[in-house]
DNA sequence: GCTTTCACTTGATCTCAGTCAAGGTTTCGT
DNA sequence: ACGAAACCTTGACTGAGATCAAGTGAAAGC
C-alpha cells in the first residue's frame, strides 16, 4: 500500500500533491498522476503566460517566484498576486489566463496537463475540496491587500510586504517572535511598487527611511534584517493578531 | 422526481440553490436541505457579522445588496467585497468571519447552518465543484479591484465602480451595447469612497465632474442614466474586452 | 411648521507621493 | 580591466487627492 508508505504532511516531491492532491492520496491516483505531470523551468524575467493566452495547464510553484500581474493599455501595472513555493497556479474550468503571469526570480514548477487533471478532479472529491480550500486562502490574501492598496501610506505598504515576505519566507506565525529576522528580498524595487501601487523612487525612499530609523537593516540593496518583528507590524498598521495568509 | 421538475436554470426559490447546490441537484439533496436553511432579513446599516465572531452559517444574498469591509484600529475602513443578489458568503472549513459583513441596502439572505452545509458538500462533490467555481470568479473580481485600487485616478475609479454596476445591474454582457442603462446607485457617496479607496469629498467631485460633462446624467442624487456605455468605459481605462465579474 | 439630521456639494488649502532629473553601484559581457 | 546595462538612490519640483470648513437640500421627528 503506498497510502501507508507517503508522509502526506511533509511530500517534498511535488508542492501540488502535498497541498492538493495528495491530502488523503490513493495509490491509484498517485499512478494516474505520473502520465500527466512535468516539471518546467524558467529564467528570472521570463514570461511563463501572457494574458488572453490558451492555459493548458495547472500546476504548483516548486521553488522560486513568481507573479501574477494585470497591464493597462498605457503601461500601468499592478501586480496581483505573488506566488511562492508550494503556491498553486491555474483554474479549472477556465480556457484562458486572466493575467500575465512572470517567474520574478529562476522559477521550477511543476505542472499537470488541464484535460487529465480536471477529470481527476471530478473523480477524487478531496481534490476539489482542497483546491477550493487553497482558493479561499488566496480570496482572503487579495481583500488583505486591497485594503493595503486603498488605505495605507507609502512607508505602511512598504512595512507590510516586509511584513508578509518576513513571514512567509522564515515561516513563523503570525504572532510576532522575538528575535531578528533574516532574509533576501526576491524582488526588485520596481517589482515592489508594483505590487505595492507607488512608484520605484517612492519605494526606495521609503526603505532608506525605514533603514535610517532602524525598523530594518539592509546589508547590499536586498539581504534584510528585521531585528524587532512587533516593531515592523506596527509600522504596517496590522492589528496585533491580523493573520496575513499570502 | 423532483429533479424533472425543477428549472436549475431559473431557480428563485433560493439563489445557493441555483448557484451552488442545484446545479445537478437530485431530490434527496432538495429534502435533505429543508432542514438547514433558513431566510434572515436585515434592514440598511445593520451589521450582519463582526470580523472575528463565530460564523455558523453560510448563505447567499437573495435581494438587496451587503458589503465586506476591513477596517484598521485607526478607523481607516476599505470595503473588499460588494455581494450583489445570488452572491455567496461564507467559508466552509473557517470558524470565524474574516471581515465585517454589513447590510448596505435592506437585505434578504438565505441561510444554511455551516456544519451540516458542509457535510452536504462532502457527500455531493459538485457542490464543492459550483463553490469552487463561484470563488474562483470572486477571486478574479478581487485582483481586477486590485488594479483599480492600486492604478487607478479617481476619475478612472468613479468610472470603474459606476461601470460594475451598470453591468451588475442591467445584467448586459462586458461588450458595450449601445443605448442607455439606466439604473439607482445602491451605495452612499461614503460607502462607494470606501470601496475605492478615497474620500467621499473626492468621490462627490469626480461624479458632478463626469455629469457636467456628459458621460453620466444624474437625477436627484441616485439615479443614474448612462447614455454612452461604451464612453463610460473608456473613461474607467478598462481594456475593450474586459471581463469584469463581480 | 420647525428643528434636527443625514447625505451631499463646493471651496480653500495642504501634503504625500508622483514626476523629472542626475548620479551612484553592482553585475555582466567582452 | 573596461564599458554597458541594470538596479538603486537622492534631490527639486509638481500636482492629485486629502483635509478642513462652510453651506445646501431633502427627509424624519416632534
Amino acid at each position: 500500500m503506498l497510502k501507508a508508505q507517503f508522509d502526506h504532511t511533509n511530500c517534498s516531491d511535488c508542492p501540488i500533491r502535498h497541498r492538493a492532491v495528495c491530502a488523503h492520496c490513493d495509490a491509484d491516483e498517485l499512478e494516474e498522476l505520473e502520465g500527466i505531470k512535468y516539471y518546467r523551468t524558467f529564467e528570472a524575467g521570463q514570461t511563463i503566460i501572457w494574458s488572453g493566452d490558451q492555459m493548458n495547464f495547472v500546476g504548483s510553484v516548486v521553488s522560486g517566484i513568481a507573479s501574477l500581474t494585470q497591464t493597462m493599455e498605457d503601461g500601468r501595472t499592478q501586480m496581483v498576486g505573488l506566488l511562492l513555493p508550494s503556491d498553486f497556479v491555474g483554474r479549472p474550468g477556465r480556457e484562458t489566463a486572466p493575467y500575465d503571469v512572470l517567474a520574478t526570480t529562476d522559477l521550477v514548477m511543476c505542472c499537470f496537463r488541464k484535460k487529465p487533471f480536471e477529470a481527476l478532479m471530478g473523480s477524487t472529491p478531496h481534490i476539489a475540496h482542497r483546491l477550493l480550500q487553497m482558493t479561499l486562502d488566496e480570496l482572503d490574501a487579495a481583500r488583505e491587500w486591497m485594503l493595503v492598496l486603498g488605505r495605507k501610506t507609502a512607508r505602511e505598504k512598504i512595512a507590510s510586504l516586509l511584513s508578509i515576505i518576513a513571514r512567509r519566507d522564515a515561516s513563523i506565525a503570525p504572532k510576532a517572535k522575538p528575535g531578528p529576522i533574516v532574509f533576501d528580498l526576491p524582488l526588485t524595487r520596481e517589482a515592489m511598487a508594483d505590487y505595492l501601487g507607488l512608484t520605484l523612487e517612492t519605494v526606495s525612499r521609503q526603505v532608506s527611511a525605514l533603514k535610517k530609523e532602524g525598523v530594518i537593516e539592509l546589508e547590499g540593496k536586498r539581504h534584510v534584517t528585521i531585528p524587532d518583528m512587533r516593531r515592523l507590524m506596527d509600522e504596517a498598521g496590522d492589528d496585533s493578531d491580523g493573520g496575513f495568509l499570502i
